[in-house]
RNA sequence: CGCGGGGUAGAGCAGCGGUAGCUCGUCAGGCUCAUAACCUGAAGAUCGCCGGUUCGAUUCCGGCCCCCGCAACCA
């Protein structure tokens, strides 16, 4: 019987269209998902659109529209984008404006007020006529608004819901310490993990929740703002934005239904969120509190398993480790670079170009040099002088290929030695870049023994022996280039298909793989 | 003393007690199977600054300077 795997990225919000950012995470956690399942687990794959809220609210008004058409379009935007970027059919694609959501959002609710862990409170916010906006202390400079410093903050007080968050802090630094085992593929061999990847983001939430946690506020007036899942039996609030979305990550597998009413999806929940050992998110490291910390009181605050590990992501900047705005001009369009360069090309810069877990810079400039260097003139010119050679010659490892076919086919994922240890570790340790490296390695060593052995002279060779080395060196540039398609499968799944079927039929590519830019 | 990350060749990064490594770029040579691709070699770094520990520090400790995030509505 197969084993579940869970894993799901954070929803993108919906204030603006998809950024390169959501692009990588999403990616990520596709390749992820890809191997686990070539690896013979059932995987659910989650990810969707966080709709709620003042800024979409604002959005929306400022369009002219109503929230609901305004979310309707961008959402399709971010789900048109999931094809682009060569996500596999089966992700599951949320909403938080879906029904059975906002359902379950209610229902988590009162859950958590039924264990007692939900108040409500006097809150005085600081607002600025100015802008029209609440303001945080952190906003405000010399206690004044830095863009209105003339007027006067108006101070309002309002009743809100809390969440009894500063409950939860043994709890969490409990969960950070108690570490999850993850077992590399069949073997009984596991290795620990924190809860939060990497190890230094664990340290920092660690240190966040050991200082101590205020409880946070969950509602907003439904008169200021309308765009929120109504509070449960209290007809003047709306759920806070992050109290809903978060949710989701429950609601997506079928929760509460299959708990409560055991209808909907008998089960699901159970299957994807225990039996898994929990579910693996991926977020930004601006989500590092949310993610791991606030979602994971909720989750205990209503009686539900926390995850199992949060996987956090640096930014990905423009050069020099400048933030990308819309205002200086230097982001970077995902759709834009796949129209150019290819999906699988986009797949390779995020996965192997950018940190693992730390910002770094994308540009245009650094995109074309990394297409050029590792895909054009690394693997797809590899390929393309293997496959050559390996035609010309009429050698082939086709024939020898079956009884791994075979062993894929029933959910092993084995790639070979040379390339096995670094490259599972990668997986296993989700830094998909020592994998790619493990990859790349096998591109370089292929590339030196051509040079080094001369297998397109020793074939033409009149000396037999030479003939026969020649032969046993293009099966040997036959079978790394064998290995990589393997390997490549979870991250560059097309590229990976193509270069398999080159080998399979003995044929070059027709046309080649990267075309230099 | 709010919290965290970082400062290593032109750029991007790795190393973390004992001849300073990788990738891209630059220059020179080689090869012709390949996508003017590939291979080899060279140039290029007082490892942010100052002290300390040590036989020995880029690596450990202390101080300082500079960048960059976060600070409870941005992946």
């Amino acid at each position: 019987m197969s084993k579940p795997f869970y894993i799901t990225t954070t929803l993108p919000y919906v204030n603006s269209i998809p950024h390169i950012g959501f692009a990588t995470e999403i990616i990520r956690a596709d390749s992820i998902a890809r191997w686990k399942r070539a690896s013979g687990f059932e995987v659910f794959s989650n990810t969707g659109t966080d709709e709620h809220g003042l800024k979409i609210f604002q959005k929306a008004k400022e369009a002219g529209i109503e929230p609901q058409v305004y979310v309707d379009q961008v959402a399709s935007k971010f789900k048109e984008l999931l094809p682009i970027l060569g996500i596999s059919p089966e992700v599951n694609f949320i909403r938080t404006t879906d029904k059975h959501h906002t359902k379950a959002a209610q229902t988590f609710w009162q859950l958590v007020d039924k264990n007692g862990f939900i108040y409500k409170k006097n809150y005085s916010v600081k607002y600025c006529i100015g802008c029209e906006l609440e303001k945080t202390e952190s906003e405000l400079v010399e206690g004044k608004c830095p863009l209105h410093p003339l007027q006067s903050l108006e101070i309002i007080n309002e009743e809100n819901y809390f969440f009894r968050f500063s409950a939860f802090q043994e709890q969490l630094l409990d969960l950070y310490d108690k570490s999850s085992s993850s077992s590399v593929n069949n073997s009984t061999e596991s290795s620990r993990q924190p809860f939060v990847i990497p190890e230094s983001r664990q340290r920092e939430i660690r240190a966040f929740v050991e200082r101590g946690l205020d409880d946070f506020s969950i509602s907003r007036l439904k008169s200021k703002m309308p765009w929120g899942i109504p509070v449960p039996e209290d007809e003047e609030q709306v759920m806070y934005v992050w109290f809903d979305a978060l949710v989701n990550y429950v609601s997506a597998v079928g929760w509460p239904d299959d708990v409560v009413a055991d209808k909907a999806m008998p089960g699901s929940f159970k299957k994807w969120c225990v039996e898994t050992g929990g579910m693996v998110q991926y977020c930004g490291k601006d989500n590092l509190r949310q993610q791991s910390a606030m979602w994971q009181a909720m989750l205990l605050a209503a009686g539900l398993p926390t995850s199992k590990t949060v996987i956090v992501d640096g930014f990905v900047t423009a050069d020099g480790g400048v933030k990308m705005s819309k205002s200086l001009g230097n982001t970077v369009d995902p759709v834009a670079l796949v129209k150019e360069f290819g999906t699988d090309a986009m797949r390779y810069y995020c996965l192997h170009e950018l940190h693992p877990f730390e910002d770094s810079p994308c540009t245009v400039e650094r995109f074309k040099d990394a297409y050029n260097a590792n895909l054009a003139n690394g693997l797809g010119n590899l390929v393309s002088r293997v496959m050559k050679m390996a035609e010309t010659s009429g050698i082939t490892i086709a024939d020898k290929l079956k009884t791994y076919e075979d062993s894929l086919k029933s959910g092993k994922f084995i790639v070979s030695a040379i390339l096995s240890t670094e490259y599972m570790a990668g997986l296993e340790e989700y830094n998909l870049k020592k994998s790619m490296d493990a990859i790349w390695s096998i591109i370089a060593v292929s590339d030196k023994l051509i040079q080094v052995k001369q297998p397109f002279k020793l074939v033409k060779s009149e000396d037999d022996k030479d003939k026969a080395d020649g032969k046993s060196c293009i099966e040997t540039l036959l079978n790394n280039i064998h290995t990589i398609g393997v390997a490549l499968q979870p991250f560059m799944p097309t590229t990976a298909q193509m270069i398999l079927e080159c080998i399979y039929n003995n044929k070059m590519p027709a046309t080649p793989l990267f075309l230099r830019k």
